[in-house]
DNA sequence: CCTCAAACCTGCCAGC
DNA sequence: TGCTGGCAGGTTTGAG
């Protein structure tokens, strides 16, 4: 499932691909992927003759600035750069670990609008050739110059596609970004911060790091892998945190999306990038859907227990 | 204000 | 074999 690095992923190869290239069209092939605010048709009209000047992440979300595409640009970005298999080469050549994250902290409103897109548990968006055949679960597709076409497929139809009108504030349309914490990667989120925010708090940990209001882009995997680095058990409640605990989660929270990002997103799921390859997290999941096999530090056996509606996955040793 | 559970949806898998 | 029920998970919504 994606979550912050598989997300990541994701926008850095939108930004290798697709970009300054002119939408000529689409096909919305079910509607309510389009969130309510427009029609698929007009979401498409909306498109039509813009480009994708820079792709963002914010949280879990992808944030794409449309421009007006320049006329006289217009013969120019045949062959090239657009085709997948060049696509991979250069991104194979350029060592992801090494990119800052494409975070943005303020989505300030664009001339032409912006394209949002949330893939929730099961969304893909692809950049494949238009006469790639169509998946089962295929639900919108963006024809660009070139033949080329950024593809969102999503079994469980969940994950949704915003288009942000020009001149008007990204989050009066995406109004999930207003909700959103501090990205984990900014200067705001501090031991301090999250200390402050876990004070005097009844909830259990777990659940706190799955609060995007709190830290965006944490999901069930992370949040697991977090608690095991930090040896601490997902159910102690947030003010029963001794200092030392919560400096040792923040710390945690940082090297685990890190490192995921540094290879690429994960085998925990089913997550494509663009290309339509899978991750390759380098290490394995410490607790992570390892209910009854032995801890990778201790040998005791991973316990499974549910907590806030989500499966949870601790060493009843390490974390204490 | 705070916390939690249900709902959204489809495919897969265990159990009968 | 074929059915049923549980489960997977990000976010929103509404109940307590």
């Amino acid at each position: 499932m994606p979550e912050l690095p598989e997300v990541e992923t994701i926008c850095r190869g939108l930004n290798q691909a697709t970009l300054d290239r002119e939408m000529l069209g689409g096909d919305v092939l079910l509607n309510s992927t389009i969130a309510r605010s427009i029609s698929a048709t007009d979401f498409l009209t909306q498109l039509k003759g813009k480009s994708i000047a820079r792709w963002y992440r914010r949280g879990k979300y992808l944030l794409a600035e449309l421009s007006q595409f320049p006329e006289g640009e217009r013969e120019r970005g045949t062959g090239g750069q657009g085709e997948s298999g060049r696509v991979g080469e250069f991104l194979a050549q350029t060592p992801i670990s090494s990119q800052t994250p494409s975070f943005c902290p303020s989505l300030l409103p664009s001339k032409a609008g912006w394209l949002g897109v949330h893939l929730r548990m099961t969304g893909q968006l692809l950049w494949v050739n238009r006469s790639e055949p169509l998946q089962k679960h295929a639900r919108v597709r963006l024809f660009f110059e070139g033949n080329q076409e950024l593809r969102f497929v999503d079994q469980r139809t969940f994950g949704q596609m915003w288009y942000v009108p020009a001149e008007t504030e990204v989050s009066s349309t995406v109004t999930g970004l207003k909700l959103l914490g501090p990205e984990p990667f900014s200067e705001e989120f501090t031991t301090e911060y999250l200390a402050r925010k876990l004070h005097r708090r009844a909830r259990p940990i777990k659940t706190a790091l799955l609060d995007q209001s709190l830290i965006a882009g944490l999901g069930n995997i992370y949040a697991d892998e977090t608690l095991f680095l930090s040896g601490v058990m997902p159910t102690t409640l947030c003010a029963d945190l001794t200092a030392e605990q919560i400096g040792r989660i923040h710390t945690a929270i940082i090297q685990v999306l890190q490192k995921a990002i540094a290879s690429g997103g994960t085998t925990f799921s089913n997550f494509l990038n663009v290309q339509g390859v899978n991750g390759n997290y380098g290490g394995v999941a410490w607790v992570y859907n390892r209910a009854g096999q032995p801890c990778r530090t201790c040998s005791a056996t991973i316990e499974r227990i549910k907590l806030a509606g989500r499966s949870t996955h601790f060493c009843p040793i390490c974390q204490t």
